[in-house]
DNA sequence: CGATTGTTTTTTTTT
DNA sequence: AAAACAATCG
């Protein structure tokens, strides 16, 4: 993360018509392939530019060509440019891109996430107000155990406040550039569990100040604050970006809109002698009065994608953009290259069935292709089971195991995933999920190098205080805290007078031991020192020696802790493969990259493996085929989603993303009973499945079928049946009948029902697909009494009596 | 202070 | 089913 291009390239951008450049970004070799909509999407010149883009339309292609256009043809230096993209993957994948058109690198580029290039201007600027450019970035377990102090020490878990509820609230306030003064003036007095909200949020803001930290919301937040009080330094960054992009604007929150109209703001003309008297470039840039004008800015989204409603995205920020940026080109991409016809009908059909949103209609010239495929497992496990054999299948046929993903809402869908999995031998990668980075063996050896990096940041001091055990407790950190407050300094600073403390002999040792070895490591972080700055590497070692954080757990006698050495020990190669890219890379911008790497990060084109993901975390990917598990009420749409307003529209939206994503096959499957806390419920399909035409589908096992009646209920479940659920079977003026929603629900609530049939141990039963079998064990009560069974050919399986198509015999 | 045992809660989605 | 949490004892 270097910031090579930052204070120069800002000469004098020579645009001479017809002048191809030397870089090889001429117009024809930049617009061949393209349609017409994706040719005025590269080449349209003005000060605001929407792209609607649908679901695989290219619009990474038209983004790139754009960049690529605007450099080539000598309109703009690279440093002049800055392009916002959802994942990290996504922005090197896009620099390459660029580059490649080009024929050249070109630094100074900013292509990167909101975050990082927030990171990166308040890393410069953080002296401005109040912080240091070592500061910490917290993620959200951090924000999560600072709360957590903060509410026991306020006692205000009284009032039903946890960290959870606490930094929700905080996230969305920080989201609306909210911060704790404009929150005050705005609260309810007269309401106590405000008040006490108040307190935590004002305690919580105090906290990470004094810890020289900013949580992800503040990354965005702060910038806009930042941009506001310093007109000055605002005025800086509107004249270096003369084209700003943002792709996903969809999810954009209103921070990240502010974010980019301050920087779309013209400089008037009594800042822009101020620039020129810093001797930074402005000749060039200003117009007849004097100002430079506001930045060009592209946008490029698709309202129909919108699936970060939950952490403030909103959608009106593309739906208004005709409003915010008047006089703004928008240009939209239908056509699709992704997917095949029979794909693209289904997901037509499932985002028709949102209102007020803009008629669109995906369409490809590349043919049918393969119909969807449904299936429905009796369990998780089975459905996990079928995802597996297809896979295998498919791998057969010549499908490389990285070209298929599979796609579940939540993360703890995963489990049932990977024990089928494993047991079947499938290669797979779980992308997200508990993330490596957020171990707490991970944690604790990050917190020692955030203790060495920002002294201020007391919860990582406090973290590693007894990491390992040192026979320092909660007693004795307290002491530390009051004679840090007693005497004015810092947590960290208390730690060097442990002695003066009265504490015993052997817990002053090791504190003053912990305290030099901070002191140690940080000398090797100092240019000043005459030994030099040391990799990170180097520091990390020195740190894991000093502390025995890796010997504690080599030599624990709980089994995990062999597993947790190795994390440990992967984390150690991780800065050496760190200083290996980055030569000259601080401890810093080591700290910076852990923090903003996202899940989609992580995907390696080049691995073997089966991708397994969150729906969330699949936008912006395609594959070739995707397995779409899970869907049945409750999961998507999510029961949670269910009561919050637009929370159904919002669910329909994710189930189309997933759609989206794949290439030629698309497999759609759920299971009759889901596994949830630990025991076994009944699933309902998801109400979504009818909104895809019946003819889309070929059902390998449908609902209907899996509840033990025949073949034609499978049909029925898509069919549109005049009569069933009639008061809902209102046509709409487009003649077209909305899909009754209630339906599938009506089907599979008329499953068997089994809670009268009593099952000991020995009974011989039939299943409908397994065969018969012998009951083994009977556990569980009322409607979750579970049969054991051996089958004489299936094998075992294990049966929620209530709903199995078994009988007695 | 730290280890062990028992109890409770957790599951939306993420930078 | 697993993890986080609280209580208890050495």
């Amino acid at each position: 993360m270097t910031d090579a291009g930052f204070s120069r390239g800002t000469g004098l951008p020579i645009v001479v018509d017809g002048d191809a450049g030397p870089c090889g970004g001429d117009d024809e070799s930049l617009l061949a392939g393209l349609n017409p909509q994706q040719r005025e999407a590269v080449t349209y010149r003005g000060p605001a530019l929407l792209i609607v883009a649908g679901a695989g339309s290219g619009k990474t292609r038209v983004l790139t060509h754009r960049i690529a256009g605007l450099i080539g043809s000598r309109e703009a230096w690279p440093s002049q440019i800055l392009a916002i993209t959802f994942t990290n993957k996504a922005a090197s994948e896009m620099r390459e891109r660029v580059e490649g058109l080009l024929g050249q690198a070109s630094e100074g580029m900013w292509i990167s996430t909101f975050h990082s290039a927030c990171v990166r201007i308040l890393r410069r600027e953080a002296k401005q107000f109040g912080f240091t450019e070592n500061f910490t970035i917290y993620d959200s377990g951090d924000s999560r155990a600072l709360l957590k102090r903060i509410i026991k020490e306020s006692e205000a878990d009284t009032f039903g406040f946890t960290p959870a509820s606490a930094s929700a609230k905080i996230s969305k306030l920080k989201n609306e550039l909210e911060d704790y003064e404009s929150y005050a003036r705005s609260a309810n007095r007269d309401d106590p569990a405000e008040q006490v909200f108040l307190q935590i949020f004002r305690e919580y803001s105090r906290a990470l100040r004094a810890a020289n930290a900013f949580d992800f919301d503040d990354l965005i937040a702060q910038t806009v604050y930042l941009f506001r009080a310093f007109p000055r330094v605002a005025a800086n960054y509107q004249r270096r970006f003369r084209h700003i992009l943002v792709d996903e604007y969809q999810d954009t929150n209103h921070a990240q809109y502010s974010l980019i109209r301050e920087l779309t703001k013209p400089v008037p003309p009594h800042l822009v002698a101020e620039l020129k008297i810093d001797g930074l470039y402005v000749d060039g840039l200003t117009d007849a009065a004097g100002e430079i004008p506001g930045a060009s800015l592209t946008v490029v989204g698709d309202s129909d994608q919108s699936i970060y409603a939950f952490r403030g995205a909103d959608i009106r920020n593309i739906t208004e953009f005709e409003n915010d940026y008047p006089g703004a080109r928008v240009v939209l991409l239908e056509q699709n290259y992704r997917s095949t016809q029979n794909i693209l009908s289904a997901a037509n059909s499932v985002i028709s069935n949102n209102f007020d949103r803009k008629a669109k209609n995906l369409w490809t010239d590349s043919g049918d292709g393969e119909k969807i495929v449904g299936y429905t497992g009796y369990s998780g496990h089975d459905e996990a089971q079928f995802v597996a054999d297809e896979i295998d299948a498919l791998r057969r046929a010549g499908v490389p195991y990285n070209s298929m993903a599979v796609f579940y809402r939540t993360n703890s869908q995963t489990r049932a995933l990977e024990e089928i999995f494993i047991r079947s031998a499938v290669p797979y990668r779980i992308m997200g999920g508990t993330k490596f980075y957020e171990r707490a063996e991970i944690k604790d050896a990050m917190a020692y190098l955030i203790t060495v990096a920002n002294p201020a940041d007391e919860l990582a001091v406090r973290r590693i205080l007894n990491t390992p055990k040192r026979g320092i407790g909660p007693a004795t950190e307290t002491q530390l805290r009051a004679f840090a407050d007693d005497n004015n300094i810092t947590f960290r600073d208390a730690l060097r007078s442990a002695s003066d403390l009265g504490l015993g002999p052997k817990v002053t040792a090791a504190i003053t031991r912990l305290s030099e070895l901070i002191d140690e490591s940080a000398a090797m972080t100092d240019p000043e020192n005459p030994a030099g700055v040391k990799p990170v590497s180097d520091i990390l070692t020195h740190l894991l020696a000093g502390s025995g954080l890796l010997d504690a757990l080599r030599n624990s006698r709980d089994p995990q802790d062999e597993a947790r050495a190795e994390n440990v020990e992967e984390l150690v190669a991780v800065t050496k493969e760190f200083a290996r890219n980055n030569p000259g890379g601080t401890l810093t911008d080591f700290l910076t990259e852990v923090s903003l790497v996202a899940a989609a990060d992580e995907l390696d084109d080049s691995t073997g493996t089966v991708s397994l993901m969150t729906l969330h975390t699949a936008k912006g990917l395609e594959f070739d085929a995707v397995f779409l598990t899970g869907v049945e009420e409750d999961l998507i749409p999510h029961r949670m989603s269910a009561n919050e307003p637009g929370g159904l529209a919002e669910e329909r939206r994710l189930f189309y993303v997933g759609i989206t994503r794949a290439r030629k096959r698309l497999y759609l499957s759920l299971a009759m009973t889901r596994a949830q806390f630990g025991d076994v419920n009944v699933a309902m399909p998801s109400r979504y499945l009818q909104e895809i035409p019946g003819e889309l589908i070929d059902w390998r096992r449908s609902p209907g079928a899996a509840n033990g009646r025949d073949g034609t209920m499978s049909r029925a479940l898509n069919a549109k049946r005049p009569g069933f659920g009639s008061d809902r079977a209102i046509a709409t003026a487009a003649g077209l009948s909305k899909p009754k929603t209630e339906w599938a629900n009506k089907v599979t609530a008329q499953v068997r029902d089994n809670s009268g049939l009593e099952l000991l141990p020995g009974d011989r039963v039939k299943h409908v697909d397994f065969g018969e079998g012998r009951v083994q064990e009977v556990t569980g009560e009322g409607a979750k009494r579970i049969a054991h069974v051996q089958f004489d050919s299936a094998g075992f399986k294990k049966l929620l009596i209530k709903i199995a198509p078994i009988e007695k015999l």
